[in-house]
Parts: structure tokens; sequence; C-alpha cells
DNA sequence: ATGTTGTACAACGGATGCGTTGTAATTGAA
DNA sequence: TTCAATTACAACGCATCCGTTGTACAACAT
């Protein structure tokens, strides 16, 4: 897998989570201490976040780790 | 859970699963292009890896990367 | 028209990832 | 002893993360 495919569809995921639970971008990133701006790349996949920015997301979104990191789009039950 | 907590978990969940496989830093370092002294920091605790990093281990160690993430210990079936 | 909300894109800059080199302590074998 | 293998730690430096600011555009409301 390369890597910005890899990115890419960590971003798609981290976007189809937060928009089932039916926040903003901007609320997102308030509820971690962070800016619309930062999630946004991060959704787009310009960017390659740190284990610690990823168990932030992880809690901003209200959802374990290893749903945010599977690489197959199998999110059922969020 | 604080930062430094989170990596050292991550770290010694890193190497105990590489003592299971039975290799070396530098084995599993020259498995996925890096050098023996970035696994070490790794391990130790002392680096906030990459989501693309941590999908090079996960490769390297031959494991699903969620085994990698998984907070708890129960790492059983390695 | 104006204002608000959600999203997107770009530039600046401090902080950090991490590859690399060098060094050293430990262990075990020859 | 000498040698190799493993692990650990520190410093240098380039690349990147990512916080921040500014801007823009579409959709919707007033």
């Amino acid at each position: 897998m390369e890597k910005e495919t890899l990115l890419k569809n960590l971003g798609a995921r981290i976007r189809e989570i937060r928009n089932k639970k039916g926040i903003s971008q901007k609320q997102l990133a308030h509820s971690i201490g962070k800016d619309q701006q930062s999630v946004q790349r991060l959704e787009a996949g310009n960017i390659n976040p740190t284990y610690y920015y990823l168990s932030e997301i992880a809690d901003g979104l209200e959802v374990d780790l290893e749903v945010l990191i599977k690489r197959d789009g199998a999110n059922s039950n969020v």
C-alpha cells in the first residue's frame, strides 16, 4: 500500500465517521484543541498524522482507535 | 491517556511482538528500509511515529495494524 | 443584499519525525 | 583475551507535521 493511498483512505474514513456523528470539522477540531483547517487537511489526506494525533481524533470522534485504523471500509456500527 | 504513557506502551507492544517473532531490531529495521537506531527509539517510546511509519512496522512484523494499535496488552495470538 | 455555516486551499514558522553517524555496554562464542 | 551481535543513547540535519492566519466559495437564512 503506497503512502498517498493510505493517507487518503484514512482521511475518508475519518470524514465518514464524523459525518455519521453529525458534527462539523470545526466542532471536531475544537473538541480536541485544534483548528478546522487541521482537520480539513487530515481528511484530505494531505498529512501523515502521528500516533498521538490519531488517538486525539479517536477521542474526539468517540470511537476506538482500532476503528480509525482499519484499512478496509467495514465500519458498520458507528 | 497522556502522550508519554501512550508512546511507551506502544513501544513496549512493538518490542514484545518483535521478540516473539525472534528477530533483532536490526533485522526488523532493515526489512523496512530503516536503521536499528530508529527502531530502538520507537521501542523506547522516544518518538511519536506517523501513521505511515506504523503501517511499515506492522508490515515488518507481519501483523495487522490493529494489533499494534491496541491500547490494552491483550496480544495472545502473536 | 447581508450574515452565517461548512468546507477548501495556500503560506508562514516553530516543533518534531526520523535517517544517519558515532559511541558504548552487555553477552556469548572462539 | 578478541571478535561479533544486540541494544542503548546522543547529536546533527533535512523533511515534515501541524498550528495559525488569511482567503474563498457554495448553500441557506434573514
